[in-house]
DNA sequence: CTGAAAGCGCTTACAG
DNA sequence: CTGAAAGCGCTTACAG
């Protein structure tokens, strides 16, 4: 008898007992005599049973799996942000006895049905990391009434919606100040794309920095583009280009820092004396590469285990109103500002 | 009605069929006539229905799921690597219509039974990820006869096992005989802790370039630790505190070597001049850091999509030979050596 | 303290 | 071409 061929009633006959009674020895949900569940406890240990989970997921309406829907994965290949937040995530849900499926985000690159969502498990609740504007899966996860929580901006905040996000736009009014600190006057913008929720707050912050700041150039320079080392080469090559070129830069991500770097190297643009950079929500990446990456640093060990822990406490009911909860960011002077 | 309560028997009753007939005209195992083929088809789109996943698992005794069984948290966090390796994974089994349930290595950290196992749920098949010796999971895979295939050398590969790694004895020839072109002589080795199956393969393949190869310093230097800046710290300033320090490091890892050239330059040891670094397996990282890493590539994505391709022909029972698979190996000259 | 039975929502032989 | 029914392996009211 293969071990995966044990079953409740098997050792049910064995025991000599009914079926419910080893379910209850189990669940412990019913008070069962000692020696009973002597009995059947060394019994189950004897064959090595293992109870059959989609069995009990089936029965009790429970499935002890939290989904978790990521960005593309390109954008997950070359992101150790993406690492961090999933292990905040596995180390809380792993604590509480659940387990994650992982969704990569294909379905927004197409339309029609997927199988992603036809045919998926069913879940107690989701994650969804950095929805986009129309995110099939946030729609889907609402119209299902499965519990979830949004890891970033949601694009448009709805009033029931839980999410868990750093404070970008105190990120980017403290980046601002720091390069103006640090004598910049023209600092360039490089935001994600326009469909991540994220954009509007960036730059919105930016723009509001920019008029509010009468030391500051009142010349808006906005690129958004892909997390790739191509998208920055692209920026400092158009601005460097243009007539009134920006003396500093704030980038979304390390990797598009990588690419401006690049460019000013071949350029013999010096940093940070000729202009500076600042990434917002820094990985690791940015204290390895030389020079080294000034950050307004976020915490995304923290985002996926605060958003895991919402999530449970959400589907435990012990938390009912949205819970909108805003992380705090931190300075990290290094060497390019 | 919740989208979540219309069930298949609420779609024969409005259709005015037998629940076997929806089930047929969705699983399209049975010829069934046009008309009642289109009348449940749009009552299932009008009613938003979807089948319940877990009852059609435990009905079939097929899960649609693969776990896939990873290193620790920490090594996650920090190494791209994995992110790789995943999405290779996931573009295949989200081809295949297989869904992903990742388990971070909790278990081998401590002993005694655990949720991960014993509350697993059920799945078609599993992939695991660089075991350790005595892997748990490994274990538990056999003896609950779960197909799996490992990524990876494993520490003692058996007749049986599926696997598919890099060819790591030949990365380390290559690194060695490329080393010894650039002029070095006292290669040192810094491999991954010895409990993981690369390692004696890394060492013995070290080992026999010594041997072998008469302009190479005949010392062996071997070090080992984990993947972490403060590894590669530590190695160079015990090498270099020693009498005959090497000239050349082999490293297993990026990060690694990023802890090697801070030593180095804090100590104003210059590279590639004073010595020279390479790595095994490198990422973007040391592409991105300064001085660039040289680097043996391996290719990440190939090792997770190749894993996920041969379990699933083998849970398919398509193939059945255990599938060994050795990954090419690719040197890439860059700035430290 | 324990058991017999209904039910979770499907699939798939069996029968026609 | 279609239906009635058994079965997947559990949980949990219901009954005693």
């Amino acid at each position: 008898m293969k071990k995966q061929d044990v079953t409740i009633k098997s050792i049910a006959e064995k025991a000599g007992v009914s079926i419910s009674t080893v379910s209850y020895v189990i669940s412990k949900k019913r008070k069962i005599s000692d020696d009973v569940a002597k009995r059947v406890n060394d019994i189950m240990k004897e064959m090595g049973y293992l109870p059959n989970m989609v069995a009990r997921n089936l029965a009790s309406k429970k499935t002890w799996c939290i989904g978790l829907y990521t960005p593309t994965t390109t954008s997950i290949q070359y992101d150790l942000y993406f690492n961090s937040v999933l292990v905040g995530i596995l180390d809380v849900l792993h604590k509480e006895g659940y387990q994650l499926l992982l969704y990569a985000d294909y379905l927004n690159e197409q339309a029609g049905n997927h199988p992603d969502l036809t045919m998926a498990q069913p879940i107690d609740g989701a994650l969804v990391m950095n929805p986009r504007e129309n995110c099939i899966y946030k729609k889907y996860l609402s119209e299902m009434g499965i519990h979830h929580v949004i890891l970033g901006m949601p694009v448009l905040p709805k009033v029931d919606d839980h999410y868990v996000a750093h404070d970008n736009e105190a990120a980017v009014s403290l980046a601002i100040s720091h390069l103006l600190e640090r004598g910049y006057r023209k600092p360039a913008l490089v935001a994600h794309q326009h469909e991540y929720g994220v954009y509007g707050y960036v730059v919105s912050s930016y723009k509001k920095a920019l008029r509010e700041t009468p030391a500051l150039s009142a010349k808006e320079r906005i690129y958004s583009g892909e997390v790739q080392i191509d998208t920055g080469f692209e920026v400092a090559s158009q601005e460097f280009r243009s007539s009134d070129p920006a003396d500093s830069f704030i980038v979304q991500n390390d990797i598009v820092a990588i690419g401006l770097l690049k460019y000013m190297k071949e350029n013999n643009i010096s940093v940070p004396k000729d202009a500076g950079i600042i990434s917002i929500g820094g990985t690791m990446t940015g204290e390895t590469i030389n020079p080294s990456l000034t950050t307004v640093a976020f915490d995304p060990y923290r985002l996926g285990s605060r958003g895991a822990t919402n999530l449970l406490e959400i589907i435990r009911k012990e938390r009912v109103r949205p819970g909108v909860e805003l992380l705090p960011v931190k300075l990290k002077i290094r060497e390019t500002t």
